[in-house]
DNA sequence: TCATCTTGTAACCACATACGTCACACTTGC
DNA sequence: GCAAGTGTGACGTATGTGGTTACAAGATGA
């Protein structure tokens, strides 16, 4: 029942981890072992966390990898809901 | 602290929704509005839920799309969770 | 036996995404 | 001016989802 667009993970990840620490993308990308392109394109929520940037995330911040997996399932799940009603699926159970 | 391969998402979905219910995996496939093909690949594994898929399943079955994708996360992370040591990443805090 | 249904799967295509490098333009601070 | 940091576009590679088509194998019924 969550009627607002819950931020993308990346949007998350610069406040809650980057900015407290001080650290700057490219040194952020660095310690993550990716390139500045990739975190940049999650923290503006132009990518998505996959499975091994989260695991990446959990060794270098010491969170957990699930949670930032299911911030982005909540994300996209939520666009998503937004076309519910142009897929065309039949029901079978709970009239 | 999981240690053993969770199923994955197909497996459950065959077992709880399509086999009570008699459901051929032909005419479920109708149902969700997706090829036979897709289904099949997802029931057998070879392909995973993807958020659209959870959504549809969640209309057909009245289940909880949240609850598909989350299954999938925790079979895509423990499958990223095996190769972990491999990912060279620095760490910032939890020493 | 023959026809039909169901199923798994391979081949092939379209499209999207994750990731990399290289390059460019912009802003900020020295 | 110059360097650092940043966003982003172009371009390539790998993978994944999903569609269609087609084939082989098993079950079932006439």
């Amino acid at each position: 029942m969550k009627m607002h667009n819950p931020p993308h993970p990346g949007e998350v990840l610069r406040e809650l981890c980057l900015k407290p620490l001080g650290l700057t993308v490219t040194h952020a990308a660095r310690a993550l072992g990716v390139s500045r392109k990739t975190l940049s394109s999650i923290l503006n929520g132009r990518a998505g966390v996959s499975p091994e940037m989260a695991v990446r995330l959990s060794l270098a911040f010491g969170t957990s990898a699930e949670s930032w997996l299911n911030q982005q399932t909540q994300h996209d799940l939520w666009h998503v809901e937004r076309r519910r009603k142009k897929l065309r699926v039949a029901r079978f159970s709970a009239a």
